[in-house]
DNA sequence: CAAGCGTGGAA
DNA sequence: TTTCCAAGCTT
């Protein structure tokens, strides 16, 4: 292993012990972290800022303070956990990892990367991340801040992803160090507080002395952007059902959008023009009434349009032996907010809570 | 390999 | 307002 020549690895490291950020699952400079933390706020921190993750890894390990508890908690729990946080199939993949860490590794994770990548929702960027965070390997996790700063480093000026293999091997360049850990999180720290995608810092980054994006004032044009997609609009119908045990929630399959979170009942989302206002899609007969305004919501490729219809119903018990309801049950609105409902099922909520007083004057 | 998969904050 | 995009993984 040869580190390219001039790389200022040392004014990074520098730069890092003055600047770094104080987070809750990095050690000292120098000193290794849990790996058990280490894997799960990596994982929390996929496509996910940092201020977001804070709050929710804090709860996730005063919850679970080893993978062995969390290898035995119900799945609806880490997914009630993790509401809010999106991407839920990082939540299930990280119990399944947990269930593997403690079955054939003895609850310790493992430090190779064939290892390392054969547990569910660890990919190339974990892996590595924990090599080197946990276990002080010599190795550089890519991501998408490591993939820009490789790239304006190196000057390269060939669109992504065509080149993801020769960054991701230029990254590797930037070692050996002392401190593959503190170089890890030195360089993400890097991109996000100075090598930022738009309007980059140059004038006080480390870096600078190597750069060759800087040195031929490309600093803006690199890395060049990907062609932008469309996005489309759903419409849908949802279900408030109010009992006396609660209101109708169900869980979804656990595949696919927002998989294995709880939901209320609803038609499919579908085009506008295939989009029939009214209560047809509804999950039981009853005296339905539309509630006023719609709730909002933009997902990754779509935005939805969601009409809220609610109904007061007796049939409490009967409804989880029917077969085709297997997965619905009431649950008491104080409940609610232990569910695993995502933030687009908590607007509906909110959506009906504040259409409460109408309800009760109308029986 | 491109598409699917959440959410909220910044510009 | 709209667009971009953030410590990616899976299929």
């Amino acid at each position: 292993m040869t580190q390219e020549k001039g790389f200022p690895v040392d004014q990074l490291l520098s730069w890092y012990d003055c600047e770094r950020r104080v987070l809750p699952w990095r050690a000292m400079p120098g000193e290794q972290p849990d790996p058990y933390h280490v894997w799960v706020s990596e994982v929390m921190l996929q496509q996910t800022v940092v201020k977001t993750v804070i709050p929710y890894f804090l709860t996730f390990i005063r919850q679970w303070p080893r993978v062995v508890d969390l290898s035995e908690a119900p799945i609806r729990d880490v997914l009630a956990s993790w509401a809010g946080l999106g991407y839920y199939a990082r939540a299930r993949n990280m119990h399944a990892c947990a269930l593997s860490v403690c079955d054939q590794f003895g609850a310790l994770f493992p430090e190779s990367s064939s290892a390392l990548l054969s547990l569910p929702g660890i990919g190339l960027y974990t892996m590595a991340a924990i090599r080197a965070i946990a276990y002080g390997h010599q190795i550089v996790p890519v991501d998408s801040n490591i993939e820009r700063i490789t790239v304006r480093y190196h000057a390269i000026e060939t669109p992504l992803p065509s080149v993801k293999q020769e960054v991701h091997e230029l990254a590797q360049g930037f070692l050996p160090c002392s401190r593959p850990g503190d170089l890890a999180q030195a360089l993400m720290d890097l991109g996000a507080m100075v090598c930022t995608p738009r309007n980059p810092s140059c004038a006080s980054c480390p870096l600078q002395s190597g750069c060759a994006a800087w040195s031929r004032s490309l600093t803006t044009t690199i890395p060049h952007k990907k062609a932008k997609k469309r996005r489309s609009v759903l419409y849908a119908s949802v279900f408030w059902l109010e009992s006396s045990k609660g209101v109708l929630v169900r869980s979804r399959p656990n595949k696919g959008l927002l998989g294995g979170m709880t939901e209320f009942p609803s038609g499919a989302w579908v085009e506008k023009t295939l989009f029939r206002s009214g209560e047809q899609d509804a999950p039981v007969r009853a005296e339905w009434s539309r509630l006023p305004g719609h709730v909002y919501h933009k997902f990754t490729h779509f935005d939805l349009i969601i009409e809220v219809w609610r109904a007061k119903t007796d049939i409490d018990v009967k409804f989880s032996e029917k077969s085709s309801k297997a997965c619905s049950r009431f649950v008491c609105k104080e409940a609610l907010e232990f569910e695993a409902l995502p933030s687009v099922m908590r607007k509906i909520v909110a959506h009906a809570f504040s259409c409460e007083p109408n309800f009760l004057s109308g029986g």
